[in-house]
Formats: C-alpha cells, sequence, structure tokens
DNA sequence: GCTTGACTTCGAGCGCACTCGAAGATCTAG
DNA sequence: CTAGATCTTCGAGTGCGCTCGAAGTCAAGC
C-alpha cells in the first residue's frame, strides 16, 4: 500500500474543489505545509484527502474559515487539544441540528405553498366551477 | 379585525430582519412598494408580513436574491403565472431535499469525528492502559 | 416652538469565501 | 530540442447579501 502522492490537479478533482481553493487554503492555515515534489510542486497523500474532506463538510455546515482555522490550530498542537478539538465540534453539532430543524420547518412551508398553487391552478382550470353551481343528480363529486 | 399596519422599525423587529434590509429588499424588488403614510413613512401590512416570512424561507434554504426577485417578479403578474410559481418551487423544494440529505451527511461525519475524539481521550486519560496489561482478577472490566 | 428621535433617499462600504490574472519555472510528448 | 500544458507565488478582483453613513424631513412630548 503505497502512499500515491497526486498533484494539485487530480487532488482538487477528487476532493471538488478547485486548484485556487486548495493553495489559498494553504496559505491561510486549514491545511498543513503539502509535500513538494523536488520540482516543488504540491504532491497530496490520503490524509490530506481525508482532512480536507472534512473541512468540506465543516464548511457544508456553515462552519466559517475562521472557526475552521481555530479547529485546524488546535489540531496542529497535538494530542494535548483533542478534548477542545472534541467539544468545538459538539457546539458545531448542536447548530447543525438547528439547522436540520429550521431547514425541515421551511421545506414544509415550501410544500404548503405548492400545495396552496395546486389548489389555485385546479380553481383557475374550472373558471366556471368559481362559483359553485348546481348539477344534475348523477353528476356530482 | 382592522388591518394593523405598522412602522418599519416595528415590522423589521417582528419578522427579524433589519430596516435597511426591508428598504434593501423593497428597493430590488422583492417587496412590492409598501403603503405609505401621509408623511411618507411606510406603513406595513399583514400581508407584507406574510410574504416577507416566506421570502425568508426561500433564503434561509439557499435561494439567490436572483431567484426570489423572479419570483417576486411572476407574482406581480398575477394569476397567470401561478403554474409557472409551482414549478418554480418544487424545483427549490428538490434542492432543499437534497440540502436536507447532505447535511444530515455530514452532521454523521461530524458525529463520527466526536466519537473517534470520545475514544481517543479515553486512551490517553490511561496512560498506563496504553499497552495492554494483566490486573488481579476482580480488578477486571 | 423646540428638542429628540424615527423616518426618508442615495450611494458607498463591508465581510466572506473564494477566484483569477500575471509572470515566470518546470514537466511531458513528440 | 521544442511546444504546450501545468505548476509556482503574489496580489488583486469578484459576487453576494447585506449594512451603513450622510443629509435632510417629519412627528410627538414638553
Amino acid at each position: 500500500m503505497t502512499s500515491a502522492r497526486v498533484s494539485i490537479r487530480d487532488f482538487a478533482a477528487s476532493v471538488g474543489l478547485n486548484v485556487h481553493t486548495l493553495r489559498y487554503y494553504e496559505r491561510i492555515g486549514l491545511l498543513d505545509p503539502v509535500e513538494r515534489a523536488p520540482s516543488g510542486h504540491r504532491r497530496y497523500s490520503a490524509a490530506d484527502a481525508t482532512w480536507v474532506e472534512f473541512l468540506t463538510r465543516l464548511r457544508a455546515t456553515g462552519m466559517s474559515i475562521r472557526q475552521m482555522q481555530h479547529f485546524a490550530a488546535l489540531r496542529r498542537e497535538g494530542e494535548a487539544t483533542v478534548r477542545d478539538r472534541r467539544e468545538l465540534l459538539e457546539a458545531h453539532r448542536r447548530r447543525v441540528e438547528e439547522q436540520l430543524a429550521d431547514l425541515e420547518a421551511s421545506l414544509a412551508a415550501i410544500t404548503e405553498k405548492i400545495q396552496h398553487y395546486q389548489a389555485l391552478e385546479a380553481t383557475l382550470e374550472r373558471p366556471a366551477a368559481r362559483v359553485p353551481v348546481r348539477t344534475r343528480a348523477g353528476e356530482a363529486r
């Protein structure tokens, strides 16, 4: 099991970020300095991928760059900060749970609006039915 | 049931937006021109609140201002656009459902990381236990 | 009538998270 | 050996969604 090290282009494609963003993340300390080929070109490892994918999860759940920098800094400090990191993630998890609840409430509101429009469309398609009309027996329903 | 019309300040407080944002929304066409008092001051109605709250749901679910402007424009055109509006919301609802799934996946990843840290902390707290040690009978567990 | 504070319009400014462009070095295929 | 793609650093630019400041008008209490 060799540690297949990949170019920034391939790495970017595999983690779904663009090359500029990867260099930016490294520059601001979200990624530790990435290993270099003798030419100076970056060579990303599988461990880099795992970390970037986790960062992506944090981003996707609304963590700011600033907070991620803090988390990354703790990580660089080693085992002594494990508890801080856990607590930070637990606080973040609570926020994500709130987001989920909000999103579900918004989804319900949107669904309700869709149903409102469906009812309205049904009415508009049968203009004669706007005002209830007496119909022959057997035609009802 | 009178239509209690409120000042921008009170309205902002009740819908959770700031007064600048409300004027901005009106300026860019998300809100129809709001009714004015003889003094020129805005007077918001309950219908305005309903609409702003729905806009807030759209925003909370990641709809861009541009898309909301489109939706608001359709709404201004009246009944003829009901179907378009429903379809627009249905497309948006699908995106929200994807967001929910993503958020749940991210939540799971975060929870996993927390558990990893918990396990690590348990190990670090009992340094002598890092390498399994034979214990006296009765002390086990 | 005067003060205080909320309102008006307008355009400018801000923070975030990228995203890009320029200029030059290096790698790869033919 | 050469052409063209890909990489490097650095700083500047972009798009979004607000957010604010300035300068002036209006309203309510004393």
